[in-house]
DNA sequence: CGCTGTCTTGAGGACGGTCAATGTTCGTGG
DNA sequence: CCACGAACATTGACCGTCCTCAAGACAGCG
């Protein structure tokens, strides 16, 4: 089962097993990546949609500098760049963090079930909309946090989605991204990440060592970074 | 013809004329705003989505402390909330900048639209990600510009949306933004928005006047902000 | 004509960036 | 099993951008 995490804890229960069945049947091919590996090129037409099933991956733009701002950060379950099959083209790169296993589906698959299962389209549209919901939320972070809430907003996020996967147990969880990852993603400089980073640990919320995060005060991370994680529509 | 400006200059030769048509009945009213007018809320469910067809619509979260980002500027063609479609609740609030003229859209209507006509449906879906690849551009504007470029990149934008649809010359636009409201899209207060204004007028790049905007070096503006309208999907 | 919201400008300070040196970890090959 | 190098993490000193606070000017509107 490929898309055994797809939309998982989401609106699951709306994606009969017909749609299923057929969304598993649209996958061209299933494949393993080194880390760091560039997997989507910004402007090029692209002729398939990557599906995550293992490991993380990120969306960035370069500016004239080439220094990289990260606009999305993936984890398994996640239909990485569903949003190539309407545009047609991407206005950004995709890249592998760790290692990765994802699943290839090519657009002419897409084009079938859009005129044959409007159930599906429409989940799948909607899967689209939450990585959008989520750009609005690293907007708001970006825009009206400061820079330790920035690192525990951005956490809290990770967190809520690796949860809802089962890849978090509100405490535990492993985290390929480096300190100039980081960022990358909250928009600072990897040493202004590393300060902000032993702040955390010293006030007790969470710490980060070799590719893992504990977080040991999750509600009050919740509350030192305005985090509330409705947008990302994960029921129960 | 209440779609007129809907992807004008975008994909509109995709849609048929029977699309078109349908999507014209599918509007159950139109309405008149006020400036400054709560048109949804955040976190209630929706019924129907927000077509604009004059006027300016912001989109904006609201931190603890109630001081607001801005996600989102529409202008007159831009199909507001439909993402609210497939969401089903916003996760920010909606309201008008200016007076606007704005067309509801029913969602059991646009049901009906998924179901028999999947090519209108892949433009709705479009249309959709258009403002996702907008996110992003805020995004990268926030995480990786200083205050001149940030302020440059925001008009840059707007400039050219504006365009798209008949609304800019490429030198002049109205403008129903207050410094504050600048503040609020580009992460910063209204007093430093104010002297990056000034900046850009002795610059001779850019003015602002009584809900004015005039551009007199508009490629300046655009090299000072590495912007690149191509996320905007414009043809021509 | 006065009220209110918006714009403008200044002075001082805090937050986060820059630059640079050092420490640590880990993979690779001898 | 150890030696080495590369990538990553850590820390300090200094500095610039942008924020804060505050006062005053201006414009639109009743």
């Amino acid at each position: 089962m490929i898309f055994a995490d797809f939309l998982r804890n989401r609106r699951r229960e709306q994606l009969s097993a017909s749609d299923l069945a057929a969304l598993e049947d649209s996958v061209w091919d299933v494949q393993k990546t080194r880390a760091r590996q560039l997997i989507a090129h910004a402007r090029q037409p692209i002729r398939m949609s990557t599906y995550l099933m293992e490991g993380f991956i990120c969306r960035y733009m370069d500016d004239r500098n080439g220094l990289r701002q990260l606009v999305a950060v993936h984890v398994p379950g996640d239909f990485v760049d569903l949003h190539g099959y309407p545009l047609g083209r991407l206005d950004h790169d995709v890249a592998t963090l760790g290692a990765c296993k994802i699943a290839l589906v090519p657009h002419e698959r897409l084009d079938r079930l859009l005129v044959e299962r409007p159930n599906l389209t429409k989940l799948l549209w909607f899967s689209t909309l939450l990585d959008a919901a989520m750009h609005r939320e690293w907007i708001f972070r970006l825009g009206r946090l400061d820079a330790v809430a920035r690192v525990a907003h951005f956490f809290c996020e990770i967190e809520a989605k690796l949860r809802a996967v089962g890849l978090s147990d509100g405490q535990h969880f492993a985290f390929p991204l480096t300190q100039a990852d980081l960022g990358e993603a909250c928009g600072m400089t990897s040493v202004h990440i590393n300060r902000m980073l032993r702040e955390l640990r010293e006030r007790n919320l969470m710490q980060v060592q070799r590719n893992r995060v504990t977080i040991s005060d999750l509600s009050a991370l919740r509350r030192l970074s305005d985090y509330d994680p409705s947008y990302l529509f994960i029921e129960g």
